[in-house]
DNA sequence: TGTACATCAGTGAACGCGCGTTCACTGATGTAC
DNA sequence: TGTACATCAGTGAACGCGCGTTCACTGATGTAC
């Protein structure tokens, strides 16, 4: 049954895509290696053969979904540069689209409260993802100093992870819909 | 082995404080009855005498906490009305001293992300939670209009409840402390 | 290049453990007369 | 007001269940000669 080297690279980048959705979908917690595990179409007792245990993957996929909403990011914001592009990146995060797929969004967003309390390792992955992301709104800053685009963008893409976590709390649709209009509004006009 | 009406009141009421701390510090779904009963004093098999369900303290915890924090930051802010009670609020909310004390903090800092993923009860109370939020913000916002200031204080808890959940996941001292600054500096400015 | 052997990806079943929930039991409290 | 009985808060043990992790096994892949 031994797999070849290419096939078993190919697994281990399922199981972590696999479970990058699921993790921000449903939680860490709640998910389970034999859910992710069939979910990749294998059965749960080899996940061993790819992984040292269950937090070396949640680091891994919080590492991988935190790339892949800043690609997402990035494609958004497209030829725009400065404020519109800024503006742009604001507007894809800040949305009902984000709000609904969480499996595709940000795991800051998807899984915050649980990564304050995960282990070192995903911690790290989570604040380099964060770092990340608020380079990729500095660089947008209407702001000239360095320092004060900086700042500025921890503040924003706080406001934004705040909202959409919120906008998902909220049952009543117009609420929800009146958060993240809210925040995008005063993000856009800063 | 029977209680007075009165002892059963204040078992009653231990549980659920002791839940609204342990949730907040550690999460839902990693917090156990058998953990909580213990902590307010009792055998675990007693649980089912006052909730229907773990899902039902979990909504009263939630509200619970919630109260709990809205009191504390009308406090915070005190005689002072207006902006100055907003910054009160703020700098009392977006502090080191929230962030390392989550047990007494804010649940939509310290379960956001499992809140969104909670039953209909516990969103319920989540939702009310964050709206009175929005109403002791809103009422001490610069802005004359009704429709502004509430924008404004959505907007602020938005980034509020991000930044310190955010500073939570951050292991970096500095860059942990950064973000509050940032975050706090942003809404002091507004 | 071909053969012989070692490796190891994946299977399927099992492990101990802690979870939420249930239950028989106890005896003090509450209630009805 | 006092007595007799029903209620029910709390105990402690048990329930089934799903969890993360381990393991013996299989057989194709990789490696050494």
């Amino acid at each position: 049954m031994r797999k070849s080297k290419a096939e078993t690279a190919d697994t281990r980048r399922r199981i972590v895509e696999v479970a990058a959705r699921e993790f921000r979908a449903n939680g860490i917690q709640t998910t389970g290696l034999a859910d992710l595990m069939s979910a990749a179409g294998l059965s749960h007792g080899g996940f061993y053969r790819h992984f040292e245990s269950k937090d070396q993957l949640v680091a891994e996929a919080c590492e991988a979904g935190l790339a892949a909403i800043i690609a997402k990011l990035e494609a958004a914001a497209g030829e725009s540069a400065g404020k519109e592009g800024f503006d742009a990146i604001v507007d894809a995060y800040v949305s009902a689209s984000h709000r609904d797929a969480p499996a595709d969004g940000c795991p800051l967003a998807g899984m915050g409260s649980e990564l304050a309390r995960a282990d070192d390792a995903t911690r790290e992955a989570a604040a380099k993802g964060f770092d990340d992301l608020v380079g990729v709104l500095a660089k947008r800053s209407s702001r000239r100093r360095k320092e004060a685009a900086h700042a500025e963008a921890v503040f924003a893409l706080s406001a934004m992870i705040g909202a959409v976590t919120m906008a998902r709390v909220v049952q009543d649709p117009d609420a929800s819909a009146n958060i993240l209009r809210d925040v995008r509004h005063h993000l856009n006009a800063m």
